[in-house]
DNA sequence: GTCAAGCAAAATGTATACACTTAGGCCACT
DNA sequence: AGTGGCCTAAGTGTATACATTTTGCTTGAC
């Protein structure tokens, strides 16, 4: 239920002391993904923008605002004068968002390869490569570890992104990254051997793209975020989720 | 200029006699996304809230959910406290745009061929093809026959579209769609060679689909948006648009 | 003459009142 | 009893007043 997470917070309003950054829009925007993303709401429920104006303590001239982002992001569904319902994201679905977003990281990296990599880029990624690689040699994880990880992971392929210099590829994987379990950030539902071998494809990625072969790297990427779909598709059948997405916190 | 375009329509207020189909926020978004795609706005310009409710004879609250959704859309930028400005579509976008519907496409194509049609799909393409040929077997075009193809063209990509039955999928490519010159419904462009090139293509699309081969048809389709970049860019040089999209109509 | 600070105008953000549409139940009629 | 239309309540759509932020312009000091 979407009441109890968003009534649990503090109300948006005054939320940080100097009323920083942004718009009350974009709080709740950001407050109401984030529960959605999280799967805190019924899907196929239906969002009133009294009742939700009122949980966060702000008018509904922000809320609507928020929902008429969410529904161009793909997260909500809209219908005139009837309002806006949470959408649901069932297996197959998030199956093909992995297919996609294989063929685009892919896209991107060969992008990223022919373009190349200017100072600040090739030290964060190789920075990403030795943060991942104290990790792992561990040979076990402890507490914490994986969240390290999923911060080292999303540098690693937000800057290979970034690299590619194409604002409509990054905005098409951020579509994808709003299916509930196919973000490339989402690294909990696997073990630490699937972690060990998604590291060594990030190792050869990058020596692929140094080794000058922008078309064997995209190659290699789709592999890659291939294999990550294989593990999750594993784990959820494991877990019994006949259809639906797992929670996976 | 966006304000001439705008100006010189009817206003939004009563323009369906019996209020139809929607809300006035959704003409108002219609309406500026139109003017955007045309190019009927100068990029980089900022949109002023007051001035385009007043053009359009509706309150800023309509207004204001129509660049929301656009924004959201990608077809503009938003800077909070600062408003929205149109974005501009340089020529590489273009092209990185065409390789990423390519991709896409061919991805979809490969769902629909593995899913198979139905009887209203299988109609719907061969109802296409048949109208492709009558309009080609003249062997030149009379005035008129240019937008009768892209209806057409427009019906063969949007049906293999929908039998993908993949939401995100059709998402993304509405969004490929939003980059001026590179929507499949643009045909402008092309010279009558061309055209019936393509419409081989589409022949060819739909038979490998029929014979079962899936994979194929993926790379036909690939090859196919690819051909239609080459097309494009070529036209593109010729009119000397030298970095920016030319307007095509 | 240049730069900085402050002020005023304009633009965006928010709240709220009101209009219209939808949904659901009640009652009459068949 | 079932069905149809009306009627009311709830919810969304729109307009507008007000608050806050930005902007650029003036004015003053250096």
């Amino acid at each position: 239920m979407i009441e109890k997470i968003l009534a649990a917070d503090l109300p948006v309003r005054d939320e940080q002391p100097a009323g920083r950054d942004g718009t009350r829009s974009l709080s709740v925007t950001d407050r109401l993904r984030e529960a959605i993303l999280r799967g805190e709401t019924s899907p196929g429920a239906r969002l009133n923008e009294v009742r939700l104006s009122q949980m966060l303590d702000v008018s509904r001239t922000p809320v609507r605002a928020a929902l008429q982002v969410l529904a161009g992001e793909g997260l909500l569904d809209y219908q005139p004068n009837r309002g806006y319902v949470v959408r649901q994201f069932p297996l197959s679905e998030i199956v093909d968002a992995y297919d996609i977003r294989g063929q685009l990281e892919g896209l991107a990296t060969r992008f990223a390869a022919e373009r190349g990599f200017n100072a600040e880029e090739r030290e964060i990624i190789e920075q990403s490569l030795r943060d991942g690689d104290a990790l792992l040699d561990k040979g076990h994880f402890v507490d914490g570890d994986l969240s390290r990880y999923r911060a080292i992971n999303g540098n690693f392929h937000e800057t290979i992104l970034g690299a590619a210099k194409n604002r409509m590829l990054s905005e098409m994987i951020r579509i994808c990254h709003h299916v509930p379990a196919s973000s490339s950030r989402n690294i909990i539902a696997f073990e630490f051997r699937d972690v060990r071998r998604r590291h060594d494809d990030h190792h050869r990625i990058y020596e692929t793209i140094l080794a000058g072969e922008p078309w064997r790297a995209e190659l290699q990427m789709r592999e890659h975020v291939a294999g990550v779909k294989s593990s999750l598709v594993q784990q959820l059948r494991q877990r019994g989720a006949a259809g639906e997405a797992a929670d996976d916190e």
